[in-house]
DNA sequence: GCATTCCAAGTTTTT
DNA sequence: CTTGGAATGC
């Protein structure tokens, strides 16, 4: 796009004014599906049309998803120029920082990047050393504790010092051998990246001043997930010039939960007082009635931006309720509709199926599988997670960074090599002695005699093959040479299952995508190149996982909310609207937590275009306890009425549902109009009043003496004693009409009932 | 030391 | 239902 002008066309005032102001800070408060997108990729076009060197922007994202689509996005607009301009996440941004200057805080360029898998193993070994109580202190909340203090940019000091009223708590320790084993290893984690570059701008002017004067003008995509340490390390990046401009929602801030703090949109106005503010309410994605479903859920929030998206789409059909009996049920019915959809001219590209975990992606999978629907899970297992993948991975890390210990632990016995445990605490106790390397370590030990050193020798051997080859072989082929060598290729030759089978054609991917990754990087040195492969492979879920092209119908698909952020679809499905569902069960208590959980559903809401279907099921499975009967979501009854149309919440009395025929496989009546299927309720039901309100407890806690509770057959009555524990509680309750009575938890289908 | 087999436990969201 | 760990047999 040659002239400025054309990079105005078709956008509403406010648009424009975004897209126009491009010196000074800006805030623009773009709704969803307000063209946010569109006014980013312009704004950047519209620089490069007014001359600015590419090179000197910088647009900051969250995922690699946003990346690369505003990548290519800009360059249709502007052509190959727009390559040089940096599009990024933070992290990436951040480990190209890093690569470049992190010598100046004291880690060497090669380090190594630990992800969450990396950090688990060595939080286990670190676990281990201290006799922790493993039940106690499970890894995960070692690593979430960890990872809650680095997001408060809290070293291990300053953690210590922060839990002194908790003595006992072996977490500051456990974050000091954490640390210092990074030290060592010369690794960083997630967190570090943001936080170390972050050290290093503040520590360093001339370093500081530099990505200033590079980078004259800096955009930040999806603010309001910004947390402390993004936050600063934009304010460090624009401080000087201020020609930052940030975009966000705070209704869509979803990321709490890692840090995001809200704070930083509500209070940019403040740091920078000569802002100017755009706000983009217009919405061109969605019917009015899919706006209004959503407002009506978000606003219930406090300490939101008061705002109201609008639009003149016009009001569209009503959002479509599915009650089914159970999952497969519900995920038999959503396949009906996507069925009936698409003999109406549909593509499967149009649909989405949005659920709240992954876990409840599966029934909706089966049925589509079954169906033969081309679909897609957007990011469940993901390649780079695949054994084989990261034990390769392993390898390479190893021959970069020699120091790289959890690669060392990984792979120093994938093949086995005659090297178990005995043989590798020894090892890791020489190089905690001496100080030095596990790689090392075990070089010294294998010159040894006895039991396991030729192993020890073939693998130090191998490493320092692989690192002579790094330069004359590229790198697709240095992941085949240390497939070989190493052994491990042909031990999954041997297998010859179709496990190992599917192993081997993984790595064969693995050796193209690095040979493909290979191609846009010509111009780096062998060893940069293989580094920036490392890099992306460690801070990617996916490539191009998107369910775009290719085939000519698309695909179906299947996300959570969170990933579903930024994407939109004429037809979606919000999957699993029952309380501990949406919201998560884990979400339920705090007021905070039930807020995002809140802007969650604002987000999976603002994906849908023409049609929303909420569906839910009458009963869940638990955990422990099997089918349990399930309430439906409370933001259901948050939506305007006018709005929602499909099946009728049912007017029977809760308690029936536990009594409800099994799905049956002719279903119940037409999908839209039917009223709930009904079921013969065998006992003779007990008299409900209408406006009783009632749950069915998870949690045995909720039945104390003097609760009032509701029995299917028995009615209401108050509880008079509590015996026995969790599967065995016993209660004595008083029935209003039919007296005393001893009943079992387990066996009873007691309600709680509301006051 | 290694592989297989059985048993248990654990299920939020992502870079 | 899946995965991870422990126990057992070779």
């Amino acid at each position: 796009m040659v002239r400025p002008q054309a990079c105005l066309e078709g956008m509403n005032d406010e648009q424009r004014t975004a897209v126009e102001t491009i010196d000074g800070p800006l805030l623009i408060l773009a709704g969803a599906g307000s063209g946010k997108t569109r006014v980013l990729t312009r704004r950047v076009a519209y620089m490069l049309a007014k001359g600015v060197p590419a090179w000197q922007i910088l647009a900051v994202t969250f995922t690699n998803k946003a990346a690369g689509e505003m990548r290519a996005r800009v360059r249709e607009l502007s052509g190959p120029d727009a390559d040089r301009v940096l599009v990024s996440t933070f992290h990436s941004a951040c480990v190209r920082f890093l690569r470049q200057d992190i010598e100046s805080i004291g880690y060497k360029r090669n380090f190594t990047i630990y992800d969450s898998d990396d950090q688990s193993r060595l939080l286990k070994n670190l676990a281990k050393e201290a006799n922790l109580d493993i039940k106690a202190y499970p890894i995960s909340k070692l690593r979430s504790g960890i990872d809650q203090a680095k997001v408060r940019m809290q070293d291990a000091a300053t953690f210590a010092a922060s839990r002194q009223s908790s003595p006992g708590d072996p977490l500051p320790k456990i974050y000091r051998g954490y640390e210092e084993h990074l030290k060592v290893a010369n690794a960083v984690d997630f967190n570090d990246l943001l936080n170390l570059t972050v050290k290093m701008l503040q520590e360093h002017p001339d370093i500081r001043e530099r990505y200033q004067d590079r980078f004259r003008y800096v955009m930040v995509d999806e603010y309001q997930d910004t947390n402390r340490a993004q936050y600063l390390l934009v304010k460090l990046l624009a401080g000087e010039h201020r020609n930052l401009a940030v975009v966000g929602d705070d209704d869509q801030s979803i990321y709490a939960f890692r840090g995001a703090d809200i704070r930083n949109i509500l209070d940019f106005e403040r740091d920078f007082p000569e802002v100017k503010t755009v706000r983009l309410e217009r919405n061109y994605r969605s019917t009015q009635n899919i706006l209004k479903a959503a407002h009506g859920v978000v606003s219930n929030n406090r300490g939101r931006m008061d705002k109201e998206l609008w639009t003149d789409i016009g009001s569209g059909d009503q959002l479509q309720m599915i009650i089914a009996q159970d999952d497969m049920e519900e995920a038999n019915r959503v396949l009906r509709e996507i069925q009936k959809l698409r003999g109406e001219g549909r593509r499967c590209a149009d649909f989405a199926i949005i659920y709240r975990t992954n876990a409840a992606s599966r029934p909706f999978e089966q049925a589509l599988v079954r169906a033969r629907i081309p679909h897609v899970l957007v990011g469940a297992r993901k390649f780079y997670e695949r054994r084989e993948i990261r034990d390769m991975l392993a390898y390479l890390k190893l021959v970069l960074n020699p120091t790289d210990n959890m690669a060392f632990l990984r792979v120093i016995n994938v093949p086995a090599r005659g090297l178990g445990a005995k043989a590798i605490r020894d090892i890791q106790d020489i190089a905690n002695s001496e100080g030095i390397p596990y790689l090392a370590a075990a070089q010294r030990w294998g010159a040894g005699k006895g039991r396991g050193r030729k192993g020890a020798k073939e693998f130090c051997g191998l490493i320092d093959k692989a690192r002579e080859q790094v330069l004359t072989l590229l790198p697709g082929e240095l992941v085949g040479f240390v497939a070989e060598e190493s052994g491990y290729a042909p031990r999954l030759r041997t297998e010859e299952t179709p496990e190992a089978q599917g192993r081997l054609e993984n790595i064969q991917e693995l050796v193209r995508a690095v040979d493909e990754d290979a191609v846009s990087s010509e111009d780096l040195h062998p060893i940069d190149r293989l580094q920036a492969f490392i890099d992306r492979a460690s801070l990617t879920g996916q490539d191009s996982d998107l369910p775009d092209d290719i085939v000519d119908e698309g695909q179906v698909t299947l996300l959570t909310a969170h990933l579903a952020k930024g994407l939109e679809y004429p037809v979606v499905f919000c999957v699993g609207m029952v309380e501990g569902g949406f919201p998560h069960h884990r979400s339920r208590e705090r007021e905070e937590d039930l807020e995002e959980e809140r802007r969650l559903v604002y987000v999976a809401f603002t994906r849908a275009m023409e049609r929303l279907y909420l569906t839910r099921s009458r009963r869940r499975l638990v955990f422990g306890r099997g089918f349990q009967p399930a309430e439906p979501s409370r933001f259901l009854d948050e939506i305007p009425d006018e709005v929602l149309g499909g099946d009728k919440a049912p007017e029977r009395p809760a308690w029936a549902r536990a009594f409800s025929n099994p799905p049956s496989s002719g279903f119940s009546t037409s999908q839209f109009s039917g009223s709930a299927s009904r079921s013969p309720s065998r006992p003779t039901p007990a008299e409900r009043p209408a406006d009783l309100r009632t749950f069915a407890p998870e949690d045995p806690a909720e039945f104390q003496p003097g609760t009032r509770v509701m029995h299917p057959t028995f009615g209401l009555g108050a509880i008079l004693k509590v015996d026995g524990i969790n599967q065995n509680l016993k209660l004595q309750i008083r029935f209003d009409r039919h007296g005393t009575k001893s009943l079992y938890v387990r066996f009873a289908k007691l309600e709680v009932v509301l006051p």
